[in-house]
DNA sequence: GAGAATTGATATTTATAAATGTCAATTTTT
DNA sequence: AAAAATTGACATTTATAAATATCAATTCTC
């Protein structure tokens, strides 16, 4: 098994992960409720973390503690993420879907019908696992800028 | 005289300003001293402020009250807007560009030096000027990115 | 040139977001 | 089947960002 498909692997009950970070599972909880985390669960209703879910959830407590930016402010900075070229929706699927017109939620946060993204589980997506740093976004933006 | 050259002519001194708003003075200045305004200033060094300065001044505020956005929050987003695409910067451009490089400060925040901005006064700035509600950001990446 | 307003710097207050606590019910583990 | 852990809902605490206050020096207005 390689690397990268540990690192994905669901692994550690809320307890250890809250312990990794030295904050509370209440704490844990709050940020999936905000949308800004999407934990593995089992077909109970328990959850399970990943690895990379402890870096991404490293990120935001920078973003939190040290950029003191609110988790708001994480929401909307998401929400920027050009998810629409990277699944490369078509116009129609454009203007059905929240994720495109609105700047408050992460894409991942939103119900998915009708578009390219009712297929897909957004904890695998790319667009949900590559861009958890600010820097992320801005250079994401950058690339696709570019590329076009 | 049109109403758009009005809306940004130098009128209000701060005290008045604060009053429309219905801050302190102190806040207007604190906001100044964060990059997210830029008020005229006569060769001495009171403040004045346009209508149009108005109308961003209430947009942060619907940023920091409503939408629950801290300042710093409000900084990161500012500095998404790609203003390299809009300005046109090369790439030897962009490469020595803090605004390119960065995603702590809106572009207008930094000294701008052998790029193209120099010529630039940043409160007369479209890149300045146009994008001050997030939303108006997110739409401006949709348009850059189907314009290329 | 006198009175009013602004400036910048430092200190203080306040509002509230973020984090934690409690607890009964449920699920998991051994 | 008992012990340990997790869940969700609601209440409380805490940390601190945002806003305000103070004040001497400077600048503006009439």
């Amino acid at each position: 098994m390689s690397k990268d498909e540990n690192q994905n692997l669901p692994m550690l009950p809320i307890r250890n992960a809250a312990k990794i970070l030295d904050i509370s599972v209440h704490t844990l909880r709050m940020y999936e409720r905000e949308g800004l985390i999407i934990p593995f669960k089992k077909e109970s209703s328990h959850r399970l973390y990943s690895y990379s879910d402890i870096e991404r959830l490293k990120c935001i407590r920078r973003a939190i503690n040290e950029s003191k930016i609110s988790i708001a402010g994480i929401k909307t900075i998401y929400s920027m993420i050009p998810c629409y070229e990277i699944i490369n929706c078509s116009q129609t699927e454009r203007d059905n879907c929240k994720a495109f017109q609105e700047h408050e939620q992460p894409c991942w946060t939103y119900n998915h019908k009708n578009n390219p993204c009712h297929k897909r589980e957004c904890r695998s997506c790319e667009v949900y696992n590559n861009y958890s740093e600010c820097g992320k976004i801005k250079d994401l933006i950058k690339n696709v800028l570019s590329q076009n």
